[in-house]
DNA sequence: ATAAAGCCTGAAGTCACTAGAGGGTCAAAC
DNA sequence: GTTTGACCCTCTAGTGACTTCAGGCTTTAT
């Protein structure tokens, strides 16, 4: 292998992702295929080091990957405005936003159900009464 | 189907569960197999009422299936002390806080982003400048 | 009688990987 | 020059918690 070409294996602790990964993300589309060495071994470039960096920074944030792939195909076209790249940004965020409320609401029903846990036997359990509905549940 | 037994759809609209979903609690051992009527179709009973709505209510607190798993095994023997329910309860609310940590982490480094979008064209926008590398990226 | 709604099974699809089987390639040590 | 071991290849299946689909039976309403 070149200098100036990667194997998947450079790639990867280049990157901090795993080789499958790297293949996984190629078989999606997500990452260009690369040239093969005469052993059939992927080569990558300096752009796929670049563009696979990208790729994982928006993932490390949230990026579902079908919004890397829209990010990708904005990043490509320099001359455009980049008020659809704040959309997707800024709808993330609002996804983010109601993951926490969710988890905050969540935590804090969690928390007061094990407040309540005096720890004696099932038939008294806080937790599992708060869990199971008033009626039935006996037979 | 009698007075007292619920049709898998009746069941579903009673404990706001899919259909499929209920069916799918029950090839994984969530749910016990109802009786069926001559039709075959399922027939529940007001216990599984009673248990399908612990399960919904563990899931909404974001007990995963396995260990909604545990807590209606424990939940079923009733004399023992509750205090494995407890443990499983407060690996849960630390998992939660783990995952409230990470959101909030991913929050702030994303929004900080999105405050730098100056809406130019893509070339100079700081979202896409934020997730590329300084260096490469440029053919 | 017929149409619509509801139910059945079994298999495949979703998301974003991860793991494994069964092999080929490459660099270095001996 | 051969052997060891790290690295790479493809293809397939598994994860979690469902969802969707295909193809067909049952019940209910008109």
């Amino acid at each position: 292998m070149s200098v100036e070409l990667l194997s998947i294996g450079k790639l990867a602790t280049a990157t901090g992702t795993k080789v499958e990964t790297i293949r996984y993300y190629e078989s999606v589309g997500l990452l260009p295929p690369p040239g093969r060495t005469k052993g059939n071994y992927r080569a990558y470039s300096a752009q796929h080091l670049a563009r696979l960096s990208f790729i994982r920074r928006a993932r490390a944030l949230g990026f579902s990957i079908s919004q890397v792939q829209e990010l990708l195909k904005l990043a490509d076209q320099k001359d455009i405005s980049c008020k659809a790249v704040d959309m997707i940004a800024r709808e993330h965020l609002a996804e983010i936003d109601r993951k926490l409320r969710d988890l905050n609401t969540l935590r804090s029903e969690l928390s007061s159900v094990i407040v309540q846990c005096r720890h004696g036997t099932i038939s008294e359990c806080r937790i599992i009464e708060t869990l199971a509905p008033d009626s039935a549940a006996g037979g």
